[in-house]
DNA sequence: TTTTGTATTAACAGAATTGTTAAACAACTT
DNA sequence: AAGTTGTTTAACAATTCTGTTAATACAAAA
């Protein structure tokens, strides 16, 4: 079964896998900056001589986890958009209602993307182009679809795009804020997974008010 | 007028004052561990020994720096919760505009404050004791006269945390996501001014048809 | 069993960054 | 003018972190 010609093979996939894991935990909570090559390491269980063995440098470890969190980010965000086969109002319930659990599942995620791009601008600019040019069709889509639903009298008329952002804000900083909210709210958020629950309800009707008639 | 010794006093203080807005411009971009007092001093115009004759070390310029963004952040938070010798849907419509507008006046503050707690909440463990009994007694206000306005049929029944945590979400998230999606939304944020009039508009509108009946 | 390629370790090198210090300097006081 | 005090500079010290290397262990193939 084994090929490699020394070490058994899944005992290295394990080693780089275990240090992926460490530092994607490590670069998600501190960003790259104040994320530490021997702590990643340290976590992993391996000397930081290995790290550099398997990755070379930071900066290459840290792109592996890089470009599948932006990855990650952009199918979350497509979620929000909803099934365009479903009616609107379906469509924009399980959109919200998916979105959230997308990101729900990933709750570092968005802050950490948002980061990047904020403190290494330059970095992500070739992203820019590829990115508006599926937005602006999807959206464009969308927004005709809103139009005739509309006319319809199933909702009320509303900019795709500002409807969008609210999605992103509610579901999005929900999470983001969490670390800092929780210790806050008590009562409220003391059972994790009941809030979550709540919560996710909560977006859910605060959007579906916003284009009821 | 000057009482300093050797230095005209205001040139001494605008030396400070420098090194405190770079200071402050390099820590909300780029965090703790992003910042360089070098960079800080370059920015302010003076060598690294003075900043740190100054503010002796990074530590204790960042704490200048966070005790006044973590004041404000306080401050801004508070606006939210509305003038509370208005009517109720009054005192929520001016609630979510004037924290809309704290924000935008102050665009990095959310996000700096968020990563900080986020990535060393050991440090900021010893503010959650006195900041939950202002904001638990506020809440009960709150709540409390939103009870009320609903048996007199002014508005629907919601939890007072929900719907503060909506208002949060809308307006942090636009800022917090603005170097994220201005590159994306091309036309609709082609105009900075007119998109922040427009998305603060979309924010009043979401929560004002929230607790519509 | 020798050979061969890979994995692992420990020690070290280099760079960047923070922080210190001694000496020069400027301004004000007496 | 001499002394005092606070400011500024330049050089340097110390640390931390990333990345390298040389030696070694190990496992499989020949």
């Amino acid at each position: 079964m084994l090929n490699s010609k020394t070490m058994d093979t899944n005992q290295r996939q394990n080693k780089e896998k275990e240090i992926l894991t460490a530092a994607e935990n490590e670069f998600l909570t501190k960003g790259y900056d104040g994320a530490r090559t021997t702590s990643i390491a340290k976590a992993a269980g391996v000397t930081h001589a290995m790290l550099h063995y398997y990755f070379r440098t930071k900066e290459q470890l840290f792109e592996r986890i890089v470009d599948e969190k932006f990855r990650l980010m952009a199918e979350s965000t497509l979620a929000a958009l909803g099934d365009s086969s479903l009616p609107m109002k379906e469509r924009i319930r399980t959109g919200v209602a998916n979105h959230f659990d997308f990101v729900a599942s990933n709750p570092l995620l968005p802050r950490f993307v948002i980061n990047e791009i904020v403190s290494r601008p330059e970095r992500y600019a070739f992203l820019h182009e590829r990115a508006k040019t599926i937005i602006d069709t999807l959206y464009r889509g969308l927004q005709a679809d809103i139009d005739r639903a509309a006319e319809r009298g199933e909702m009320v008329q509303i900019n795709a795009k500002m409807l969008f952002m609210s999605i992103m804000s509610l579901n999005i900083f929900t999470f983001i804020a969490y670390p800092f909210m929780k210790p806050l709210m008590g009562d409220l958020m003391a059972d994790d997974e009941r809030f979550l629950a709540e919560r996710k309800a909560e977006n859910i009707e605060t959007i579906m008010k916003r284009i009821e008639i």
